[in-house]
DNA sequence: TTCAGTGTTAAATAATTTTTAAGAATTTCT
DNA sequence: AGAAATTCTTAAAAATTATTTAACACTGAA
């Protein structure tokens, strides 16, 4: 299990590092918001401990900039600050877990253990996305429909997956310029156009239900119905 | 978000059961444990509320028991046994959240809403702007009044956006104009009116509350009455 | 090197939205 | 009440946005 603690106490850090360490667990410590986030975003972490009060950004605000990041890993708010209205500030701002200080160390490893175990133990079959009839399949890289096999290129394949991922909602084109094509300034290209066509043709041409919908003047949704 | 209470105290459970529902979740209650297990085993519930102390079945061997038939809607277990050995053995048959008597029912609600959120990966939370019966929903770029769906061009929506999150606020032609149109001049224009006029016909025309309101030699308010 | 598949651009066409403008209706002022 | 100002409604013109097609460039494998 990798672990990242972000936590301006260095006694607290080391202490609950070390705990952790002896249970095997891979552990990385940020000691403060600012590098807490550069960290959480550039690595795969299972869990995220988080203390609330730290210098630069704080526990809450740090959690909501992940999530707007579409960071979606687990976590766990630490904290001395026990009122309900504090918990609630937490849990609103994205956090999945909330333990006031002092606290024992096994009951963290517990509730890291809870946490962790629920985001991968949806096992093998988590590798599919599904929308209606519609599967991608992400370990063979293949889109299915209706059971039939239907073949994507890479831009194709991440486009679809981006469309999947954020089905029902409205995507702007810029949306898709960044996180797909990782373009982040206006290129006037009309790439992602094409790329739906594409797409389009390959996925609801000789379907009736059409999957996906263009929204005049705010870009494409993927939904059913 | 559908919600089954296990729990033999018949004053909590139907506390807890008021509560959510308010919430508008559905809630089924088992006042034991063998009951609890046969609807946990034939419904498919988002969360279980356990409580730990029952007749038959206690709550500890319950999670186990259906850990071991496959079951993994997220548990999470109510009970007075607040020590950290009590929470481990709560956490060591299978629960995901471990919740100490007495608590705040806003606390309960956060923590299975964070139990829920995790499993089904719907994303960021809807983002609904609401006035009396009239949603503007800002990821699927539609607004729906009394449950009717209501499609909108992008500046009908950017108008309809800005005069809810200024409802009850008389806003000027001229705040509209630099907010939506991004003029910033006096062009002669009456856009706008037209546009609130396109507004009208799809929203309020069909219903007899009217919600846009024009304040004569002001602009324009959205308001329930 | 050639070739097939992939990614990108550009331009023509189609669809829809946005704006303009002008007459009708309403409200305000004298 | 009558005139003036403001607002509403409508239809058509203008502008924007989307779709489709085809051509071109790039890549990696044979």
């Amino acid at each position: 299990m990798k672990i990242l603690i972000v936590e301006d106490e260095p006694k607290l850090a080391s202490f609950v590092k070390k705990g952790l360490e002896e249970q095997s667990c891979e552990v990385d410590v940020a000691y403060d918001g600012q590098i807490g986030r550069t960290m959480a975003l550039s690595n795969p972490y299972d869990v995220i401990v988080l203390d609330v009060n730290m210098p630069k950004i704080n526990g809450f605000d740090l959690v909501e900039n992940l999530r707007s990041e579409k960071i979606t890993t687990p976590v766990l708010m630490l904290t001395a600050m026990g009122s309900v209205d504090d918990k609630l500030a937490g849990f609103e701002a994205g956090a999945d877990d909330y333990l006031v200080k002092p606290f024992e160390f096994r009951e963290l490893m517990a509730r890291l253990r809870a946490l962790h175990k629920r985001n991968s133990d949806t096992g093998p079959q988590a590798n599919i996305l599904k929308v209606a009839d519609l599967e991608l399949d992400m370990n063979e890289k293949v889109a299915r429909r209706d059971g039939r096999r239907i073949e994507l290129t890479a831009k194709e394949f991440g486009l679809l997956e981006y469309l999947i991922r954020n089905r029902g909602r409205v995507v702007s084109r810029v949306d898709i310029a960044e996180k797909v094509w990782d373009i982040h300034f206006d290129t006037g290209t009309n790439v992602i156009d094409v790329y739906v066509n594409f797409l389009r043709k390959k996925i609801d041409k000789d379907f009736p239900q059409k999957l996906i919908h263009t929204v005049i003047g705010m870009g494409y949704m993927l939904k059913e119905e």
